[in-house]
DNA sequence: GAACTCTTGTAAACACCGTTCACTGAAACC
DNA sequence: GGTTTCAGTGAACGGTGTTTACAAGAGTTC
């Protein structure tokens, strides 16, 4: 079963131990605690050892955003997987409070991800969950068939490389989507979401509402609830829960 | 005219160049380049001279974030100015592209202050102006009257605290407005309002669209219709630009 | 089993960082 | 003129990323 080598296995052992305690300490005290010497410490190895396994500290938090990513990919998945029902308008309210859900209860990591003028995320890391339900979304019927036209004529480029991109996610997963259901409207609407969700949940986050929120939960369901009526959900069906 | 002693002018001076350098260094190099001995280094003079002027490095990146607030205020200060037309529409359109362009052309600074999970912006800092032009706008009648049983009952005490702060914010600047006038359905569409206007800029500043944009200011100009819509203008009127 | 290479770690060093502290010299005050 | 106030210095402490030379064990080859 173990093909690996004895020094693959313990120079695996010791990378997943690396990133595990670079996670901690950004989690326990923020960006600027994931120090080299600090993961060395928690190891119990020095600062130098690490430059067998990463490059530089930049390079080292690149992995960690991506782990990152893909934990968060695996608790959005699981949230919707604990969404029961089949209807496609509660399973994207599910995976939109979950993303919220997430967000706050890791806020340094959020930050360090979604709020960084680094390099472009791969649209794979952070967005597969995201791309496989907004792509069965729109593919579904429920969707209200928002006309081609009303998108300004200079998106339809770009558009027309994220329907590529959301064609291919559904397809990953056996479904298959007829062209033409995918269209660029219900394309434009899922991007508008997208910038509603993040909206609110980075202000919510960061703490940049215009006035102290009390209670954000209803604020943010509300919104939710704005949002897929705009995108074309019929209110009994939003109704479900 | 200058009551300052010589003292006080020579402290004034130097507090003012430490502000610019380490705004400078921001600008240049990022968040993690405004290093104490950097600035110091700027002025000709040793770090822990700064300590004469600021508490502590934490201190020191507070004030920046305050510079920065007041700077982008009397940028979209002006370029409201810069809108001949008295249409409200039209100043709304006007300020919500201005801050996208601030935001775009401050990419540090827009990540320092509106992307950092520290402690929540006094509404006065950066708010102001978005506020002042958020009370004209919804006190004008341009506005659709949105029905406060449209927004959440639990969200009332908020909205209801918001529009103190607005009105408060409005009537500084001479014009007083009438209580019913100004109703918790108005501020709720204004509150949607930032969170798209907020997640859009973000989300291009941070480049964490799905997708990569080739072209998002048609992108933004798009959305911006659709906020004004739906918060009630009518489309011959946003029509003005 | 000996000789060899590859890998993983160390220790020391360099330059930089925030911060503290004792000290200097000049401005301001009485 | 003597005293106080205060901006600035230099040295120091412990922290940081990173490089370098070196040791020691694991795996391989003969």
């Amino acid at each position: 079963m173990t093909e690996a080598t004895r020094r693959e296995r313990l120079r695996a052992e010791t990378e997943r131990e690396i990133r595990q305690a670079a996670r901690a300490l950004l989690v326990e005290s923020g960006r600027d605690a994931v120090t080299l010497r600090a993961i060395a410490r928690k190891l119990g190895i020095t600062a130098p050892a690490l430059y067998r396994y990463y490059d530089s500290h930049d390079a080292l938090l690149r992995q960690l955003c991506d782990d990152i990513c893909a934990d968060m990919a695996s608790a959005l998945y699981a949230d919707l997987a604990a969404e029961p029902s089949g209807h496609v308008g509660c399973q994207v309210r599910a995976v939109c409070k979950a993303f919220r859900r997430w967000a706050l209860a890791h806020p340094q990591e959020f930050a360090l991800v979604f709020a960084s003028p680094r390099d472009p995320l791969g649209a794979d890391q952070f967005g597969s969950v995201f791309l496989q339900l907004a792509g069965r979304l729109i593919a579904s019927n429920l969707v209200a068939n928002h006309a081609d036209d009303e998108v300004p004529e200079v998106l339809h480029e770009d558009l027309a490389r994220f329907q590529q991109v959301l064609m291919d996610a559904v397809s990953v997963h056996g479904v298959t989507v007829e062209d033409d259901v995918l269209n660029l409207g219900k394309i434009y609407h899922v991007v508008q979401s997208w910038v509603r969700l993040y909206g609110h949940v980075a202000l919510e986050v960061f703490g940049r509402f215009p006035f102290t929120v009390s209670n954000p939960e209803p604020m943010f369901d509300s919104m939710l609830d704005q949002m897929l009526t705009d995108i074309g959900f019929q209110e009994d069906d939003s109704a479900v829960h």
